[in-house]
Formats: structure tokens, C-alpha cells, sequence
DNA sequence: TCTGGGGTCCTAGGACCC
DNA sequence: TCTGGGGTCCTAGGACCC
């Protein structure tokens, strides 16, 4: 199945996008939002739209918009926060559905993934197979998957076919929605000519821009544009990548399991921090969750960076590397409150942030590490480095990092994600309009709005019919937080 | 009621080293 | 004595993607 250059003779490369994903496993968990416009997002005045529903993007709804003007355009949408566990629930199902086409599947988020079906059970078969009889093959099995995953899921998905990523992404996005598109091979150049240059990926808004002044604006300008112009307006890299997909080039491999090269946290406020003091406590808190991600994947890094956006959207980064990587909570909070130091905040800070990078695998309990990172700290402060005599305070210490942070230091296996732990019921009780409840007397349900003391909650479940709306005081002691329901029963 | 959160990759300048 | 030149690391910022 590859011609005498390497390169495919059947569009074996699949890239499957599920349709609206977290709006479609809101609708298929609540019958009552089923043919509804619902939309997923931060529900806070900052908040923007994560995912809308086929529904309501037709009142102009879509992702990354302000989730005020979303109000505006659909005021009679259901407004969901999200759910992440159940969408990972959902796109666990989707990938081992993947796994079972192929061990090749490389995913790009919960909602999409390329596979490579050459490596698969098909493999063989699609060897023998001429181009003609092998598309059909193609074509068979990702129908069949298709089916798969809306009878595992409830869940519709579109596909794309090809011989190389570049392409299976462009055709599973014309296939959108519930879609299946292959394109065949050789038919590369005359499908992407026409097109938008937008439709590559890499191409945004200031590429796009930027080409558009050099009067390129489809796929056959930028072919026919050549990659010296292309290189000259956007760079060595992006030029010759925009190059190379312009005339349909793209050899990348489909490669599974790519480890996570930064961890980091951050958190927009729904007002202005203007306190020094408020400040750095937020940084504590933000390094305790970075931290307890961190560990949770058995990493540690070396980079820690600061990201502050201020009262008018301007963003900026500051960071640095120790001389070791550490999963140390408060190592990597003095170094944050350090690098805070070096930022003007006067006038309000709208976002912060606390990231590592520079990862290595290694656990706390990897004490050569930490023993070479103390004595390499000792030799810098013999050395009179005064960054280095701060930390090297730090590192042994480890019983203070408990005391350190506010909510850092989580104790070990209480709730995951590093969340703090002991706040008294009746504070923790903030119903989120989407949330899964369970009821004493009534049973499941889910949010479906709060205030004024009072919470309403409709009780349905993904296998029923569209359920009953009944309100509460918002600390009835019958009404508890509740894990997602599976989509399809067990 | 203007603009989330979690990532990736690239560029460019300065430090530092050989 | 007078601008070499390349490689690597660090830092900051920007574009892009989902």
C-alpha cells in the first residue's frame, strides 16, 4: 500500500472529530435537552463558550465566544458549566473503540484522534488491496466504527479518510456533521486548490492576515506562491510546513502516546486582583493544584513560569529554571512569589498563572534527586549566588511545606486534582447549573439552576424520558453531588 | 457584562563556551 | 588589541489549536 516513493496508494489515515462533543453528552445525559440549543461553558461574567450545540449555532453561538454576548444571541439556551469527568468517561469509550481499528491512534483532545489503520487488523488486508478496493475497505470500516461509537455512546462522530493526516483532518471537517468524507489519493491538490487559506491548520487570524496583504488567499495562491515567497513572508518553519501542505505534502507518522511537556494552571478572576498580599496567596493556591497534576503524573520540572494578564488584557510570562527538577510545592511557590516580584500589578491583575516545564520523570520519593539538588544549592551559596541561598533553605525543608501554602500541601489521597479539602459542607455546597445530583427520595438529576438559597434540580437520566423539575434549599441535606451517569447502561 | 483554560511549536536576543 | 563563528541554554513573547 505505498508506492515506490513511500507513499500511500490507499487513504488508510483516518482522523476522527466527534460532533459538539461536551454539548452532545449533555443532551444525551438529559432527555430534556435533546433537539435543544445547549451551551457549554464558563458561566462566571469572564466566562467564554467552551462548545455550543448544532442548535444553538444557528443563533450564531460558537466556541471562544464571551459567554455574555452567547446570553444575548440564545437567551433561552441551557447555560451548562462543564463536566469533565463525564466527557473523559465518553472519549475513554471512543478511543478504546479506536484502539480495537488500530494500536496507532495518536489523540489531539478528548473529542479527536488520527488512527492509523495500517497498523491494524486491517493492515494486511488493505496491503493486498488495490486503490479501489482498498478505499472500499477504508470506507467499510469507518462506517462500522461510526456505528460503534453512537451505539457505545450515543454520540455521533464525523471522519475523514486519506493518505496523510493533513488530509483526513480537512475531510472529517467536511464531513461535519455525522459526516464520512474520503478523499482519494491523487486527488489531493484538486481538493485543497479551492479552498480558504484558513483551512489549513496553522493558518489563524495572523497568518491569514499577513498572507491576505501579499494577495494570497486560497490554498493554490500559497502552491502556486512557492516556498521562497512563503518563507519570506511567515518564517523557515511556518513557510516550509504552509509549503508543504499548499501542494499536499504531509509524511507525518500518526504516533501514539506523547508525554506532556508542561503542567500548569491558571485562573481567570471575576474581578481584579489589586492586593499584593491577595496576590501571592492566589499563587499558592494555583502551585498547589500545578503541583498536585504534577504528581498525579509521576513528574517533576525544572522551568516554573508566572503568567499574569492585568486589568487591560496585556499578558506576560516570567520565568525560571533551578538547577534540578522538583516536584516540591514550596519550591516551586517561592519561586513563583519571586517571579511576581518582578511584575508591575498596579492597576488590577485580571488573570494569574503557575506553570512547569522542562519535565523529567520523577517522584518525591526520588531522593538522589533531591540530594543532588541540595548539595548542587550548598555549592551556590558557598559560590555567594543569592537566588541559590533561598532555595537551598527550601529543598531540605520538607516538613514546612505544609505549613507553607494556604490549601497547599493537600494531604495525599484525599480528593484528586489537589483540592482542598476540609471547608465545612455548607460552604462547599455551590450547585453548578449542569452538575449531577443525587436525591434521597427522588433519586438522580442534574442543576438546573440556584440562587436566592434555593436550588432546582431536574431528575432524568440518560436512559429515561425527559424528567420533572422540583426545588430545594440549597443545603437540604438530601441532595448530594453525584458522579456522572454512563451514557449507555452497563 | 469583552475576550477561558490547557496545551504545542517557533522566533529572537543575550549569555556563555569552545 | 579591533569586530569570527557556531552551538546550546535561558528567557519572553506570539501564533495557533481544541
Amino acid at each position: 500500500m505505498r508506492d515506490d516513493r513511500g507513499v500511500r496508494t490507499v487513504p488508510s489515515i483516518i482522523h476522527l472529530d466527534m460532533d459538539a462533543f461536551f454539548a452532545a453528552v449533555e443532551q444525551a445525559a438529559k432527555p430534556s435537552l435533546r433537539g435543544k440549543p445547549v451551551v457549554v461553558g464558563g458561566l462566571g461574567g469572564r466566562g467564554v463558550v467552551s462548545t455550543a450545540s448544532y442548535e444553538a449555532r444557528r443563533f450564531g453561538v460558537h466556541s471562544a465566544m464571551p459567554m455574555a454576548q452567547a446570553r444575548r444571541l440564545c437567551p433561552n439556551a441551557a447555560f451548562l458549566s462543564g463536566r469533565f469527568a463525564a466527557y473523559r468517561q465518553s472519549s475513554d469509550i471512543v478511543m478504546a473503540l479506536l484502539r480495537e481499528r488500530s494500536p496507532l491512534v495518536e489523540p489531539l483532545s478528548l473529542d479527536e484522534a488520527f488512527v492509523d489503520l495500517e497498523a491494524g487488523p486491517y493492515g494486511p488486508a488493505l496491503a493486498d488491496a488495490g486503490p479501489q478496493t482498498g478505499a472500499q475497505l477504508v470506507l467499510a470500516v469507518a462506517e462500522d466504527l461510526r456505528a460503534d461509537i453512537l451505539e457505545r455512546t450515543g454520540l455521533t462522530a464525523s471522519v475523514g479518510a486519506a493518505g496523510s493526516k493533513l488530509m483526513a483532518k480537512i475531510a472529517s471537517e467536511q464531513a461535519k456533521p455525522d459526516g464520512l468524507v474520503l478523499v482519494e489519493i491523487g486527488s489531493e491538490r484538486a481538493v485543497l486548490s479551492p479552498m480558504p487559506v484558513r483551512a489549513l491548520p496553522g493558518i489563524g487570524p495572523a497568518t491569514e492576515q499577513t498572507l491576505r496583504r501579499a494577495g494570497l488567499t486560497t490554498v493554490a495562491d500559497l502552491a502556486d506562491a512557492g516556498e521562497g515567497e512563503l518563507v519570506q513572508l511567515l518564517g523557515r518553519a511556518h513557510g516550509t510546513g504552509i509549503h508543504m501542505m499548499a501542494v499536499g505534502h504531509d509524511e507525518r507518522a500518526v504516533v501514539p502516546d506523547r508525554d506532556a511537556k508542561s503542567v500548569s494552571v491558571e485562573d481567570t478572576f471575576e474581578v481584579d486582583l489589586a492586593d499584593r498580599d491577595r496576590i501571592l496567596h492566589e499563587i499558592d493556591q494555583l502551585t498547589a493544584r500545578c503541583v498536585g497534576r504534577l504528581r498525579a503524573a509521576g513528574r517533576s520540572g525544572r522551568t516554573v513560569v508566572l503568567k499574569v494578564r492585568r486589568f487591560d488584557f496585556s499578558t506576560l510570562t516570567r520565568s525560571e529554571t533551578l538547577r534540578a527538577p522538583t516536584d516540591d510545592e514550596t519550591v516551586i511557590a517561592e519561586t513563583a512569589r519571586r517571579l511576581a516580584l518582578q511584575v508591575d500589578t498596579t492597576g488590577g491583575v485580571r488573570l494569574l498563572g503557575v506553570g512547569v516545564s522542562q519535565l523529567a520523570d520523577y517522584t518525591q520519593e526520588d531522593l538522589f534527586a533531591q540530594a543532588a539538588q541540595a548539595a548542587e544549592a550548598q555549592t551556590a551559596q558557598a559560590a555567594g549566588t543569592g537566588a541559590g541561598t533561598e532555595e537551598s533553605a527550601e529543598v531540605p525543608a520538607e516538613a514546612s511545606a505544609g505549613a507553607a501554602g494556604a490549601g497547599g500541601a493537600d494531604a495525599p489521597g484525599t480528593a484528586p486534582g489537589g483540592r482542598a479539602p476540609a471547608e465545612p459542607p455548607s460552604v462547599l455546597r455551590r450547585w453548578l447549573p449542569g452538575q449531577d445530583v443525587h436525591h434521597a427520595e427522588h433519586g438522580p438529576g442534574w442543576v438546573q439552576g440556584s440562587g436566592v438559597g434555593r436550588v432546582t434540580v431536574r431528575f432524568e437520566t440518560p436512559y429515561g424520558p425527559p424528567g420533572r423539575v422540583r426545588t430545594f434549599a440549597v443545603d437540604d441535606p438530601d441532595l448530594e453531588p453525584a458522579d456522572p451517569l454512563p451514557l449507555r447502561r452497563v
